[in-house]
This record gives structure tokens, C-alpha cells and sequence, in this order.
DNA sequence: TGCGGCGCCGATATAGTATATCGTTACCGG
DNA sequence: CCGGTAACGATATACTATATCGGCGCCGCA
């Protein structure tokens, strides 16, 4: 699983091919679980991957309306239509919610629904998933000694990306 | 630190001595930081610690309103009212927020204001305090290994605590 | 071929969370 | 008494999320 889990992207990142390629992923686990990626879920797969940086529901919904204007064609879109498609996608672990920015984010790894764990970019918004399985471990045995059950858990961690921190304080 | 992060409250817990310690010591770090618990902030700190369950804002506004309602005297307030005396709350530590739920709950340290980590009980809504210097240890190996400078950080682990785990499924 | 069921979608309305803004009041130090 | 600051009241609005209803198309099956 840390194929896909590089922290942030490096300088050279060629993200074209990285939304590409979650693209293509997300097209194989739905196939694999008899899922169908309609049109519209599809669209909102790839403005989340548009970028590395979480996403609210109703800047989706303006992007996916700015492109229906531009090709004429389609319908505006409302909100009921950008929450399905949300949910869908968290059903497949196909994207995470940012709990503490109410926004959504592509899920960077190929296998099933898992833990989102982020590093949060305050300055370029960037999230990250975090890939360590020390954090679980210190989960579980904090949860362990406490008597309680997890069932689902958060962490969200806020500061500087590597590439924000050389750049100065507010460059 | 750990005197009064008693993770869930114990079958015998008084939970009105709990909340009087609990707004006496908001009292005592006031007074020290020269602040004023003026009396909407004071009442809703009373309500925050109502219980141990994490509380929305309106559920909060609601509270005062009845309030005034049932004693006549005081008029209705409305939501920055509660929103400011929340941020107070929030800035000088007394209350933290629970990001997955849009809701607050009460600091029971006495130190000042720290992260804010919690196990979140699904069934009876209790949201205890996280007091395991491990965790902390492992997000910060986590965050020095990828380069990330942790500014704040979010954990919120939700599953069942010890008492809601022996009570059987959905009793 | 016709009928049902189901999943997906469009559309309207509404609920819930949070903040902007502005005017007023209370209090304290000079 | 004056002037500044902090707290507060009130209205409006932005942002996030869900409820509900109805229609449409596809697929399996009699």
C-alpha cells in the first residue's frame, strides 16, 4: 500500500498522470465490485483530482456547472447530485473526507476502504495521506488500555509540507 | 495531566461535582490570564458541561433560550452570541471542538490549552480525552520522517467505550 | 411483449453550521 | 467627565448537508 502513499507530490510531480491513474484505478475496483462509475460520479472523481488540495461540496458542484456553461450542453447541476456522487465515492473508497474542512480528497491508494490519516498543508492546502503503521499501533494500544472499541478513527495533522516549509513564511 | 483525564466516566461517576470542578477551574485560569467568564460565556460553559457528550451550536442556543424562556427575565439570544463565547471558550482552553461532529465539549485539564484527542462512544456520544504521550510520539516520528512541521493536530478515534461495549448491541 | 423492481438522477425545499457587519452598552483608566 | 476597549444584541448572509418526490431507463422475468 505505500506504492501510492508518497507523502506530498515531489517538484517533479506530473500530475496529469497521477489523476490519470486514479482514474484508472477507480475504473477497476468498480468494475471489480459491480459498482457502476456513471457520468456524474465520474466528473466529481476528476475535479477532486484536479488537484492534491481537499475540495468542499459546492466548489465541486461550481466547477462541474462552470463546464456544463462552457459546453453548452448539459444541465446545471444540484446539490443533491454532488452529495450522491460523495457518497458513492466514500463507499468505495475512492475519496476521503477532510472532516476538519467539510471537503473531499482522492484517496491515493489502490486497495479496499481503509483509515484516512492526513498532513494538511496550511499554506498550499495540499493533504497527504500518511502511511505508518506506528500510528495505528499507537492507536490501538491507547484505545486497548483505555477499554474502548474503535471502530472508525481520524487524524488530521496541520502545519507545513516540506516544499511550503523552504519557501519562507508566507512567501 | 493525567489526574483529571479519567478517559470515560466511572459507573459511579457525580457528575455534578464533575462540572463544578470543572467551572471552578475555568474560574481560577480567567482569573489568572485576566479574563472575564462574563455570564453568557459562564452559561455556556454550564451547558457544554451538561454531559460528556459533544454539543452543537444551536443545540447550546437552544438550551439558553429555553432557559430564558422558563425564567421569563432574560430575552432570546441569538447564534454569534453563542459563537463568540465559544471562540472565547476555545481560546483560552476551557472547550474543545470535535471536528467529525461540528460540536464542543468540555476541557477537563487544568493545564493550559493542548491538543485536543479524543475517543468518541457511538452509542452513548461520551467523548473522552486522549492521555498517551505514545501517540504524540508517534505523529511526531510520522511528521519528521515526511518532512511535515505539525502545527495542530486531530484525533478522533469513534467505537464504543467500556460501558456501552458490555451493555451488548444496541441495548 | 409487457410488467415490475431497482438504481440513478433532476428538482425543490429545508435543515444545520458559521460568520460579517453594525450599532449599543458597560466598564475602566485618566 | 471623557475616551477607549471589550462584550453584547440584532439582522443578514454564506456555506454545508439532507429530505423528499417524481421520472426515466435498464434489466430480468413471466
Amino acid at each position: 500500500m505505500s506504492d501510492s502513499l508518497p507523502a506530498f507530490p515531489e517538484p517533479g510531480h506530473d500530475h496529469g498522470a497521477c489523476a490519470a491513474a486514479a482514474l484508472a484505478r477507480a475504473e477497476a475496483r468498480c468494475a471489480e465490485r459491480g459498482a457502476r462509475l456513471t457520468p456524474v460520479r465520474r466528473q466529481v472523481l476528476e475535479i477532486v483530482w484536479e488537484s492534491h488540495a481537499p475540495l468542499g461540496a459546492y466548489d465541486i458542484l461550481a466547477r462541474m456547472n462552470a463546464a456544463a456553461r462552457r459546453t453548452g450542453g448539459a444541465r446545471e447541476k444540484a446539490p443533491p447530485a454532488v452529495y450522491r456522487a460523495l457518497k458513492f465515492l466514500l463507499d468505495h473508497g475512492l475519496i476521503h473526507r477532510v472532516e476538519s474542512r467539510n471537503a473531499y480528497v482522492g484517496c491515493g491508494a489502490s486497495g479496499g476502504p481503509h483509515a484516512a490519516w492526513f498532513f494538511i498543508c496550511e499554506r498550499c492546502n495540499a493533504a497527504a495521506e500518511i502511511d505508518d503503521g506506528r500510528i495505528g499501533g499507537a492507536l490501538r494500544e491507547s484505545a486497548r488500555r483505555a477499554g474502548f472499541a474503535i471502530e472508525s478513527s481520524i487524524v488530521e495533522l496541520r502545519g507545513r509540507c516540506p516544499r511550503c516549509r523552504d519557501g519562507r513564511r508566507r512567501a
